[in-house]
RNA sequence: GGCCCCAUCGUCUAUCGGUUAGGACGGCACCCUUUCAAGGUGCAGAGACGGGUUCGAUUCCCGUUGGGGCUACCA
């Protein structure tokens, strides 16, 4: 009987597959309030919410805030904050772990563990394992009986993982005070979240024995689980603030790009195998995502090469979506309010468009700004000494050059460059000879962008007025 | 200490037993060029060590070493 039974359901089992594809997995990011978003957690958070868009599943947001103490509003918002800049939305509410309702629920799941006799009152330390009865309103804590045996499973990233359960001590899941530990409110929210793949870092690896041993004695179906390595710094140690900024905050401040940031990190700790294009937009990132290709090794955060990750997305990121980066800070350091930008608009994006090829930060494009919008300029001491080396002739060529523009119709790059190659062979010098004198003139540096861009970007009028200025210092010194 | 995880250029990685071990960042050189970027080309640079298995190991197994994590009434 059973085995014909067992037989048919051997039989059926395909068909039942078929019928019913694996239901689109659930997945949560659960970060503790007690900081800002740090990068190895954006990470985290980053392969969850990959998995799920790719996968058609759900991605969850839970605060775990059990720990009242260092537990603070301010860091729930930091790391909401840090998500939506990276743009990982997530899909239902926010979970508070430490909500009444939930705080019931661990300590019912609790109760129950007690009553079938998997966890008991004890008000003894670790140390000094006893099950002295507990009178009535003594304080006590609640601990976890670990069984004999061995507790295993086959990890997503890893293959295979066994603990022995000897190595397990009894650990508490109830405090004193009737508040749940870590491992317990883990587990109880992610059942009660229906959570079916637990993504986390690797340093969980040890406590997910202790989860499963808590998912068995409430009799409840074990998630997959996936252990992501760590992010360490350049030295290999676990990335600290001696490593420069750990928070995805500061690179937010710093002129970071967040698909920048998002495509930095999924490249640590996971790729998308063969060949492969570095740079990928997160549409690309989430057609590309799969768990099979997850990595095991700790990888070490470069900042370079975020640097380079960033110039290359601030060159490739449709200018719309750039301008609304970069104006608060035009705006933040004065060079021009957000109505003058707005009312010159196909000048600013036609400027961001020349200064951002030769940024890697959002900061490089407003450096470089400056000139375009500041009457008076500060002319660099390096490239004055350069370029202006013999300043009589610097002035006479100047004004040869301010002469040959003031003439020319119409300002466009062609007929300027005509002439002023027109002018250095008549000075008998090389057209950088005219060029680079001009562009400390007009920029107050030695690099800019094309000297024919800088002048279209100025117009004629200020152009000239810039020579001017220049001859003018010239004279002075 | 115990338990667990990990190991390819300085860094991120490709390779799923047979490759001159490939690419990217960074470095260097050159090209392009009015500067700086960007872009292009080239150079240097890796399988931690020792045993097995195999006709053949970077790849599979064991050990050593090294690194990391956990070992709380933290998460």
């Amino acid at each position: 009987m059973q085995s014909s039974g067992r037989a048919r359901a051997r039989a059926i089992l395909p068909i039942l597959k078929q019928m019913n594809p694996p239901a689109p997995p659930r997945l949560r990011f659960a970060p503790s309030p007690t900081g800002y978003l740090h990068i190895g957690g954006a990470r985290t958070a980053l392969f969850n919410w990959l998995l799920a868009r790719k996968t058609g599943g759900t991605f969850l947001l839970r605060v775990e805030d059990t720990d009242k103490a260092r537990s603070t509003e301010e860091s729930t918002r930091a790391i909401f904050e840090g998500l939506r800049w990276l743009g990982l939305n997530w899909d239902e509410e926010v979970v508070y772990q430490g909500a009444e309702e939930n705080l019931a629920r661990h300590r019912a799941d609790a109760e129950r563990m007690l009553k079938a006799g998997h966890v008991y009152r004890c008000f003894c330390t670790a140390a000094e394992l006893d099950e002295r009865r507990v009178a009535a309103g003594e304080p006590h804590v609640l601990r976890f009986r670990v069984p004999e045996g061995e507790t295993a499973w086959d990890d997503l990233v890893h293959e295979r993982i066994a603990f022995p359960n000897k190595d397990i001590d009894d650990f508490v899941i109830l405090r004193s005070d009737g508040t749940p530990i870590y491992n317990h409110a883990v587990v109880s929210d992610d059942i009660a979240m229906r959570i079916s793949i637990v993504m986390r870092g690797d340093d969980h690896i040890s406590n997910t024995p202790k989860q499963i041993l808590l998912y068995r004695a409430l009799g409840e179906p074990l998630p997959q689980f996936a252990h992501l390595p760590m992010i360490h710094g350049m030295d290999g140690k676990k990335l600290s603030k001696r490593h420069g900024a750990t928070a995805v905050g500061d690179y937010q401040h710093e002129g970071i790009l967040p698909q920048a940031m998002v495509n930095f990190l999924a490249l640590l700790g996971w790729s998308p195998g063969g060949e492969f294009e570095e740079v990928m937009t997160l549409e690309q990132l989430i057609e590309a995502f799969s768990a099979e290709h997850l990595l095991r090794k700790a990888s070490v955060f470069d900042p370079k090469k975020l640097e380079w990750m960033n110039g290359q997305h601030l060159s490739r990121v449709p200018l719309e979506d750039l301008e609304p980066r970069v104006t608060p800070l035009i705006v933040a350091a004065g060079l021009a309010t957000e109505a003058e930008l707005a009312a010159r608009r196909d000048w600013y994006l036609k400027l961001i468009d020349l200064l951002r090829v030769r940024s890697r930060l959002i900061d490089d494009i407003v450096r470089q700004a400056v000139p375009f919008f500041r009457d008076e300029i500060e002319y660099d001491a390096d490239a004055v000494a350069k370029q202006w080396k013999d300043r009589a002739v610097a002035r006479d060529l100047l004004s040869a050059t301010r002469e040959t523009l003031a003439e020319l119709r119409p300002w466009e790059p062609e007929p300027m460059e005509e002439a002023l190659r027109a002018l250095a062979e008549k000075k008998g010098v090389g057209g950088g000879k005219v060029f680079q004198p001009l562009r400390v003139a007009l920029t107050g540096l030695g690099v800019s962008p094309g000297i024919f861009d800088v002048m279209l970007a100025l117009g004629r009028d200020r152009t000239l007025a810039r020579i001017q200025q220049a001859e003018a210092f010239l004279q002075d010194a």
